[in-house]
DNA sequence: AGGGCATGTGTCATCGTTGACACATCAAAT
DNA sequence: ATTTGATGTGTCAACGATGACACATGCCCT
């Protein structure tokens, strides 16, 4: 029989104290005797009682709950993994985790954000913010921001080393003797840049890139470098850009040796243009990811850059409780991400 | 600087009017004089006024909220898949979602939903419920839930007709001359049984992989039905079950043309295992999955009966609005899977 | 004996929103 | 001139938990 949730009234009543016995008992401060903590606990057995955390929080001014703004769950299994390990964080520490995928449009994201105030969330994360002034809803809400990958306004952000990511991934090919090396990402330009550094995920990336084989000696080609919008929300990140520019670069005169993808979404379209062509991997060409996401799942198992993702959900959601309680909090934290070698790369054979 | 978000009574000083007469042109109902709805929305739009759901949820006994408890969503796509139809559905009727993970510990199952009945959520939906006391508990507290995929008690429950589905896939690879099909799937006997059914999802893909093949004249080989845990929490759903019963069916003195894999994740682990031994797909052995979730990435692209995740949300979502509003909703609701052909199936050579 | 302190418990205003209720005013109808 | 109804607005008690405050004891110390 559907009844409802005992109140702190109730309980009271039924253990014969006051609610404020019943609230000391629960919570575990002040002075109680032990007959009336076993009063009061039996009661709150025999009720079920489950304290009315939207009371509380009226009361308090404390949700325990953090918003959690993702560009699109469904598009990129690294923002799972991000909000994953957020959610860790925050049970650990007696926190709830309410979702929100922006979808890559500024409107859905202000409507989340709105949502986001109306509940009076302690705070809120973004992965990735899509537009600065909703971060300025919040600061004017007086409640805290933090941003993950993309630092967009100067709210603290934890982020990746993209730059020492993708160099490990340019090192290791070139290590392995390839001499002809080739980039396949997204746009630099189009991709939004990190407002305080001036440079996108992709500048980093990109920038490793033609450090790293210049570093050995190497000239680049352009011919090599393919860019364009790899995922995004409609395409539902399908690899189909990985799939174009492979086959393009494979119809080259000289084609390169190995591949070095973005992003492993992209690296599986790339496996795929291979695959269709009858190319083994490692053995005719060599493909690095970057993500950590898909690269289990594909064949072969893909070389790929690990992005940390549980350390930057846990780092985010600990900025984000030191920023609630009014300590301050680094204005950033820079992460590692290290290559996971599997069986996409090997030695060149030409 | 952060400040506040007003409150109704501010807003209401602000424009010189009551509260009530904020509330009636924020709710539009009632009777308002043109002069008063001007200078509420000035005073609205001046101080930012977000409404406080925890306040308005406290006094009307709805929070708008509702649960969704999964069992993790970083162990298969096919989670992320129903969590993002439900958030999309909710959205749209106003309503907000509340994730919650238990990971396959009915420990954490219960905790999420005392979380749930805490926050006094108006509806729980499981994918897939652990534990029928957890579900009994909502009951004492009076919310309703709802089952996805699974089951376990007598609330609503919204799955796949998963027979219909694996019979597509069987009757597609007899359809293209395969005669040696091999079944790649879970423990039947460890994977969850449905209360009602007494079948597992598993139970019901092994019957009509069965009666499939019978259907076909076709004998069963036992040597080629393989079962086991086909992914955990732990594992992380690696595939790495697939790969191992490949490289034992392709060990047969008489291996298979065709396998027949219950779960995406399952089918990537039998990619690579064929990958890795140099067979061809389509060409030396065809490969069928379930759940269509990894299959666009994979290479081949991978032939699959693909779950209507946004179908199994949608509706899940509308049996909890049907019973928070106390109408009677269906006791069950079966949608179908459809077969999606790709690149890993083709005629049988053999 | 009386002050001081530890121990134990109850009362009640408060958080922000809601909606029932009361009370206006004014036009039209009797 | 009064009634009726439409229109417009304000007051206030909930919702449930919290914690400041007040008020009891009983014990020890001077």
């Amino acid at each position: 029989m559907a009844s409802k949730t005992a109140t702190l009234m109730e309980v009271a009543r039924l253990a014969g104290v006051s609610t404020a016995t019943v609230n000391r008992v629960l919570k575990g401060q002040g002075y109680i005797s032990e007959t009336a903590r076993e009063k009061v606990m039996a009661a709150v057995a025999a009720t079920h009682y489950q304290p009315n955390v939207v009371a509380r929080g009226l009361r308090t001014q404390r949700s325990y709950t953090i918003g959690l703004m993702l560009t699109a769950i469904t598009v990129n299994p690294f923002f799972v993994g991000v909000a994953h390990a957020v959610e860790i964080a925050a049970i650990k520490a007696g926190y709830r985790v309410m979702i929100f995928n922006h979808g890559e449009s500024a409107d859905t994201e202000r409507r989340g954000v709105e949502s986001f105030i109306a509940q009076r969330v302690d705070a809120v994360l973004f992965c990735t913010a899509l537009d600065a002034s909703s971060i300025a809803m919040l600061e004017r809400a007086g409640i805290p921001a933090i941003e993950i990958e993309r630092s967009l306004t100067d709210a603290p952000c934890v982020r990746v080393d993209n730059y020492v990511g993708a160099r490990a991934a340019v090192d290791h090919l070139v290590g392995l003797g390839h001499r002809s090396i080739a980039f396949v990402g997204g746009d630099p330009a189009l991709y939004a840049r990190d407002a305080r550094r001036q440079k996108s995920v992709e500048d980093d990336r990109l920038s490793a890139y033609r450090d790293g084989i210049r570093a050995h000696g190497i000239k680049e080609r352009p011919d090599l470098v393919r860019l364009g919008v790899y995922y995004s929300v409609e395409s539902g990140g399908s690899g189909e850009e990985g799939r174009l520019h492979t086959e393009a670069l494979m119809a080259l005169s000289e084609p390169p040796t190995a591949i070095f993808a973005t992003c492993d979404i992209l690296a599986a379209g790339v496996l795929q243009a291979l695959y269709a062509a009858g190319r083994r991997v490692p053995d005719d060409v060599s493909v690095v990811g970057f993500d950590d996401t898909l690269a289990t799942h594909l064949a072969p198992g893909l070389t790929t850059v690990a992005q940390p993702v549980e350390a930057l959900g846990r780092e985010a959601f600990h900025s984000a409780v030191a920023a609630i309680e009014g300590g301050e909090s680094p204005t950033e934290i820079v992460l590692s991400a290290s290559l996971v070698i599997r069986q996409s790369t090997g030695k060149a054979t030409r």
